[in-house]
RNA sequence: GUCCCAGUAGCUCAGUUGGAUAGAGCAACGGACUUCUAAUCCGUAGGCCGGGGGUUCGAAUCCCUCCUGGGACGCCA
């Protein structure tokens, strides 16, 4: 937070510097470019650089290094806690911090706790984010458990960012795969009361189905052999539609994703959703038929063919129920909407996107993330899956072989768009090579220093700038990190930074661990040192609660 | 065939709204435990950033082209 005031402010200042600069005739330019204030790499290069020289050098017809000449003409120094700058390389301007600001972090993570991160942000948002979505026909997989990671952790992300946030679950409760649903149900029932009825060929083949089956007639025994077959599908279906949906809230607590919103389908086919969204872009003119069947003319939004809405049997696709779903979103005041769908839904992108603007919607709030698929391996071979033949790897398996942590971690370690090689005996393993254990580690080790440290002083009443070592100094940087990096997580959507920050942060914790000592320390100094890894200890938690990872305080 | 994603150290991957000497983990090699948890730390080595062209002060990053791998192209969802 302090950090991000900072930055802030030297922005500005270098912002109103070249401004100024231009006033007086110094500099000629239009519009000041966006230009980058980060951490350099080298440490050397100081606490924090600009390129505002070197963006402003062809619009302003003038070679870099000059310019920032100029503009730190127009800089005030000893504000803000800048030390000194200087001009470097091609024009970079390095700035040094006065030391003594790392130091005021300390209270303010003390203080913030469990808020520590978190921020709130003037133009906080109505977000939802839609994630996993899965058919509950069938056992979540492993991309459903990439889905539910990212997803949830993204929603973490965002929340923290200061926006407020829907979680939401779409159930596919409806349309054809529902009626294969009841076939294949159908199928299994008479087989398991002894009839040899063929199985369907379109029809989902797990196990699970038959399981439910079986779970039906211990309880209900062969009372709906004499049932006529529709309804008999339809009383399977919601016997097993509801077993299904139960599984997987189970599994997904079990995961550490709960859901504020499970929007049915079925709800918007009951309701005439669907109909009226049809009328509306019937009205509008973006409709025709052809084949007997209804189209969208997606194709004016930038898609390659239209698509069909409502098949010549009259009844609407999967397509149509979307549309009118996303209106619904859309309908409930949603600033932005979030889907993250897997790479195989890629080419359904432009045809929604299509369709909101068709509503009426701009079209960039609706985001969509689309995230690689998922390949597994266990024993250095990849595990053949199919969800054909139903042998898949399920995410109840994952959480029982590998646990919720390792898993998690795992899958929000890699960008969404990286295809993952999932190692399952690595994710297992409890070893140095895995990452997951290393950063709880570092969690526990201060757990165990402030179990025998005592009471800690406050923060506020120390004196912190004895923490002079370089270790010490590099981890409260790190620790003064955080807010900026949830907030760019969150602007870029890119939940992976959160766990190479915090992998990063364990390793400088370590690091400090090995060269100073803390319980030993000389009075003053063991206090300063107290705070900062309490400080830390905070810091870790939080950004592993992001995440989904437990923090433990003891291995 | 068209479109999307990827190709960076032996392996798995970061880094891409163009920035300074391309990073981490694992694997390899060499060190560090009388002291708060060695599930740790420090060091060494490892690279035509898939190939080729271009854009400019500057390209892993942007553009073109080719190669390789994965995915999508249905009145399925």
């Amino acid at each position: 937070m302090l950090l991000e005031h900072l930055k802030s402010e030297i922005y500005q200042d270098l912002q109103a510097a070249a401004i100024q600069a231009r006033e007086e005739g110094k500099l000629a330019f239009e519009e000041l470019p966006l230009f980058t204030l980060e951490k350099p790499r080298e440490k050397v290069h100081g606490d924090l650089a600009a390129n505002i020289a070197l963006v402003l050098a062809r619009p302003a017809k003038t070679a870099p290094r000059k310019i920032a000449q100029i503009i730190l003409e127009y800089f005030p120094t000893g504000s803000n806690r800048v030390a000194r700058h200087e001009i470097a390389g091609p024009g970079f301007i390095n700035l040094f911090l006065d030391p003594s600001w790392v130091y005021a972090v300390l209270p303010e993570v003390e203080e913030m706790d469990d808020r520590y991160g978190c921020s709130s942000i003037e133009n906080s948002e109505k977000v939802q984010v839609e994630f996993v979505s899965a058919n509950p026909t069938g056992l979540l997989h492993m991309g459903n458990a990439r889905g539910a990671a990212l997803g949830d952790t993204l929603a973490n992300v965002l929340a923290a960012a200061g926006h407020e946030v829907t979680r939401e679950f779409y159930v596919n409760d409806a349309g054809s795969q529902i009626e294969t649903f009841g076939r294949s149900l159908e199928a299994r029932y008479l087989q398991l009361l002894g009839q040899d009825v063929p199985f369907p060929e379109d029809g989902y083949p797990g196990e699970d189905l038959i399981d439910s089956m079986r779970g039906l007639i211990s309880k209900a025994g062969d009372k709906y052999l004499q049932v006529a077959p529709r309804l008999r599908r339809e009383i399977l279906v919601k016997y097993a539609l509801q077993e299904k949906l139960e599984q997987m809230k189970r599994d997904l607590a079990d995961f550490r994703v709960h859901y504020d919103i499970w929007f049915s389908e079925q709800t918007l086919h009951d309701s005439g959703a669907i109909e009226a969204v049809l009328k509306e872009l019937q009205q509008k003119g973006y409709l025709y038929e052809k084949d007997g069947a209804i189209w969208f003319r997606s194709t004016l939004f930038g898609d390659d063919k239209d698509e069909v809405l409502v098949r010549s049997s009259g009844v609407p696709t999967y397509f149509a129920a979307d549309i009118a779903y996303h209106k619904n979103k859309f309908q409930r005041e949603f600033n932005r909407v979030i889907n993250i769908w897997g790479a195989d839904h890629h080419g359904h992108i432009p045809r929604m996107k299509g369709a909101v603007d068709a509503l009426g919607y701009d079209s960039d709030r609706l985001q969509v993330i689309i995230m690689q698929l998922v390949r597994l391996f266990r024993g250095g071979e990849p595990v053949r899956m199919s969800k054909r033949s139903g042998e898949y790897v399920t995410l109840r398996e994952l959480i029982d072989e590998v646990g919720t942590d390792a898993a998690r971690y795992f899958f929000v370690n890699r960008s969404a768009d990286s295809h993952l090689d999932f190692d399952l005996d690595l994710a297992r393993e409890q070893t140095s090579d895995n990452p997951v254990y290393y950063v709880q580690y570092a969690h526990a080790r201060i757990c165990s220093i402030l179990r025998q440290a005592g009471d800690l002083t406050p923060a506020q009443e120390i004196d912190c700038s004895v923490l002079q070592d370089p270790a010490e100094v590099s981890l409260l940087e790190g620790i003064a990190e955080l807010p900026g990096e949830i907030k760019y997580a969150a602007a870029s959507l890119e939940p992976h930074r959160l766990t190479h920050y915090v992998y990063n942060l364990a390793n400088l914790f370590h690091g400090f661990y090995t060269t100073c000592h803390v319980l030993n320390a000389e009075p003053g100094l063991r206090e300063a040192r107290l705070a900062l890894i309490n400080a830390c200890r905070i810091t870790l938690r939080n950004t592993l609660k992001i995440i989904g990872v437990s923090a433990p305080e003891r291995m």
